[in-house]
DNA sequence: GCAAAACTGGATGTCAAAGTCCAGTTTTGA
DNA sequence: TCAAAACTGGACTTTGACATCCAGTTTTGC
């Protein structure tokens, strides 16, 4: 349903913002989300051209959030690197429909729309914040030294 | 978001239910629905292997549903083409989640939910049934005869 | 200046989904 | 019986997503 692209983004967004602000290597985010780091740079490509990182080249330079974690939702994410499409225009391309979809691609796309929804009500800084039985993060999660046992 | 194979079996069943219980062949679903007829064969195999539709060969054969419009679902099609795949382990793979999700797949499968819902609770009929301004199916609508004008 | 750290962009490889083709089987009706 | 109507199943082609590789550019610190 999600692209392995779409998972891979919001893997290197959500370990992003648990390092915000400080800024982190492809080499980092590719170990701690799991990604090869060859694609992984594709996809972060990606993400600052949707204005969603900004990287830095050079010693001590990586990848950066534009934004906080709190200002920045899934949707804002995954649009970035493969845009939610939502169903605008009839499939079959009829011209009898015009801009009204039959009942059938309308369902369909409530269905899109509640997808939409979710991620656009989602912030990175609420992901983090989640409380759960469970590792916050899928591995990686960053703990500051002075709160380590 | 959904694949073409999902679209085009959605289609289909949409066109059969509106003729059921009558058997259509493959020519004229592929006419109504401009799916392309060689790949509407294999569709249809996938729905008749997933039991949604029945074949009949030869003459005078043809594709029915096996179920009523009013007792078939739009998630039953969906998931007898291509199951819709709900998050339930981590996909890193990490041992230490176990079963439960972290905060980014959990909001992730809840998407997932939400379409799930959505194709649970609409039935064939209830499309056919739908209210609109433009044409009900996406062309190829049946009307009959003594209802013409 | 230079070497190491990092990202960039183009070329290439791999694989599954989408789509096509066709010979074969089943069924009906004349 | 036989031809036409229809579906079946396997082989093949095409396309795009996923993934890799590498030479090149930028930046920093010595």
């Amino acid at each position: 349903m999600f692209s392995q692209t779409v998972e891979y983004a919001l893997r290197a967004v959500v370990f992003l913002a648990d390092r915000a602000p400080a800024a982190c290597t492809t080499d980092q985010i590719s170990t701690a989300t799991k990604v090869p780091k060859p694609y992984l740079s594709k996809v972060l490509q990606g993400l600052a051209r949707g204005g969603v990182v900004q990287t830095q080249r050079g010693v001590g330079g990586g990848v950066t959030l534009v934004k906080t974690p709190a200002e920045l939702t899934i949707l804002e994410v995954v649009n970035a690197v493969e845009p939610l499409q939502r169903i605008r225009t009839c499939p079959l391309g009829l011209a009898s429909h015009g801009v009204k979809l039959c009942p059938l691609h309308h369902r369909m796309d409530q269905a899109l729309a509640s997808v939409e929804r979710a991620f656009q009500e989602t912030t990175l800084a609420e992901i983090l914040a989640e409380p759960t039985t469970s590792v916050p993060l899928c591995d990686g999660r960053h703990v500051p030294i002075e709160a380590q046992g």
